[in-house]
DNA sequence: TTACAAAACTAACACTTATTAGTTTTTATT
DNA sequence: AATAAAAACTAATAAGTGTTAGTTTTGTAA
């Protein structure tokens, strides 16, 4: 009937995953159909198998752009050789812009990973298992260097990243708290919880 | 063939549930089933229509539970006219107990309540909208009384939750942290954050 | 041992799912 | 205007879903 309708300089495909990423977000996975994300976007359920090869894939391309996009951000704040502090901040902010302008797939990438085929469940795992090990390793560094506590520094991390998803109870929240300061509160909070 | 065991004082459907709490937190509600779930029991599934009236009402019985935990735990915190101090500790140890002693349900009702039907969903948010309620009223009492510092009491509620819902982290890496000392670190992180 | 109820079973249904095949329409290029 | 490729459509399939009906087995009490 109708066309699917790109913005410019985006694929088909990737409009189709935008969209997915917000029906997984909403629904579950499991829960969204085909047929569902065709609608939504003006199209029956087969013609979408004309841009993408599958439901899982879709799956696949939301979680993986999204560990990608934090891998990618961890290693470039790691070479920029900033001190521990400074650094451990950037990745904090970085967090939590990623957790404001791509929340849909930030939210997939973290609740229906578990939903992924193998080998891509292993892997997005592994990479997972790797990006929290940097961080660890990141806070003993800075522990060494007493620029940080003396905190079991699993437990620091544990925190950190529990803050940052919990921005997704802010999210139902937004009137009640302007962004800017709730962006600055809790790097401040985190950070002088933490800093000597 | 076989037939459903049960520990004492437990009726067969408590058995039930209590297996579906596991699965649908491994596998998420819909993508866990019926008959996966009466294999695990040692059972053909049309066996577990003779004990529960729907694969649904297995998810209303596990979140309610839950809910129903918290909301009365909140209440006898509230009318024990403690310190305002205290009271927020003893809200925060018992969640941390929950989510140690009572994982799998806790994790379902955190996750899957998104796939409760109408009218319980509205019930189910409901519940939990009146609890974040109580929970910012407490803390906005505390500011008042200068037993608490002055932060936006929604963040400090939002990190409140935040902490002790990550402990789905450390579940995963329990052992790298004691925990005794989990509990302790925790609470003393998140109060002598937040206490003047 | 007989009788009754509880709880298991098998077979089947109605429905939804992702996906494929084959065809037609649309779009872009010559 | 003719042609080729892209992308939509309709129809259909195989697999899986929760659930019901009807029947048989099991456990309990008289």
């Amino acid at each position: 009937m109708s066309k699917i309708v790109t913005a410019k300089n985006t694929s088909k495909k990737d409009a189709i995953i935008l969209r997915a990423s917000g029906l997984f977000k909403n629904k579950g996975y499991n829960a969204a159909s085909m047929r569902e994300l065709a609608e939504s976007l003006g199209v029956e359920a087969p013609s979408l198998y004309n841009h993408i090869g599958s439901k899982s894939e879709l799956l696949q391309a939301i979680c993986f752009k999204v560990a990608e996009e934090f891998t990618s951000q961890l290693h470039q704040a790691e070479i920029s050789h900033k001190g521990s502090q400074a650094t451990v901040e950037a990745i904090i902010r970085f967090h939590i812009r990623m957790m404001v302008e791509h929340y849909d797939e930030v939210f997939v990438a973290n609740h229906e990973w578990k939903h992924l085929k193998e080998p891509y469940l292993s892997d997005f795992l592994n990479q997972r298992r790797t990006y929290e090990k940097k961080l660890v390793a990141l806070v003993e560094k800075g522990i060494t260097e007493r620029v940080f506590r003396n905190i079991n520094p699993y437990v620091v991390v544990l925190n950190l990243l529990s803050a940052v998803r919990g921005l997704e109870f802010w999210h139902r929240h937004k009137n009640k708290v302007d962004t800017q300061e709730l962006e600055e509160d809790m790097v401040t909070h985190l950070l002088t919880g933490m800093v000597n």
